[in-house]
DNA sequence: CTTTCGATGATCT
DNA sequence: GATCATCGAAAGG
């Protein structure tokens, strides 16, 4: 098993990678349990039409952040990879909540465990991302990746909310966790 | 349990 | 002017 995740690689391997993985923000966060790849001749990624101010984050280095407004309301994090200027990147969708959990029911509004970092807004609003991590590097704070401590059984399906490109099986879970966005 | 719908604003056509 | 990589509350079975 590696120590570091290999960021310059297609969005869907990396994807796949990072199942398991626990992700940190200034020390609080948990255990990666859901991930959908983007890539740029995909219709639902937002690099598909080149780039743009929104999106500028995506063609730049991989294992760096990209931040964008959902809905104008939440926020969502994105891991970038593939080469640098491939716009593509890995959002991600649901965390195990391990480190910082008081932290992240103060940010969230005292929320169950189940609730609090199950699903890509509430991922971000409970490790306190916004606008200004966009372009931010990965492997150093306020971020930390730590490695799994075993292998883990991962599934494979068709992402979330999208319209366009649904069909692609490019969303990645960890089998078993209870902090998915979705069944399985 | 499931489905529906409003909030809310940047982004792109 | 339309479209959203969403969430939470409300309504319906």
């Amino acid at each position: 098993m590696s120590t570091s995740i290999d960021f310059v690689q297609s969005p869907v391997v990396v994807a796949r990678a990072l199942i398991g993985w626990t992700l940190l923000v200034n020390g609080v966060g948990g255990v990666i349990a859901e991930t959908e790849a983007y890539d740029m001749d995909d219709e639902a990624s937002h690099s598909f039409r080149g780039m743009t101010a929104r999106n500028a984050a995506m063609f730049g280095e991989p294992g760096t952040a990209y931040v964008y407004r959902s809905y104008g309301l939440h926020w969502c994090l994105n891991l970038v990879c593939g080469p640098a200027g491939h716009g593509a990147a890995v959002l991600v969708r649901a965390l195990e909540p391990t480190e910082g959990i008081d932290t992240m029911r103060q940010r969230r509004g005292m929320q169950p465990l189940r609730l609090l970092t199950t699903g890509p807004g509430r991922v971000a609003q409970a490790l306190g991302v916004d606008r200004s991590f966009d372009g931010l590097p990965l492997d150093r704070p306020p971020f930390a990746l730590r490695p799994p401590r075993a292998v883990c059984p991962v599934s494979v399906g068709a992402r979330v909310g999208i319209t366009k490109a649904a069909e692609r099986p490019w969303r990645f879970a960890l089998i078993g966790s209870a902090h998915l966005s979705r069944r399985l």
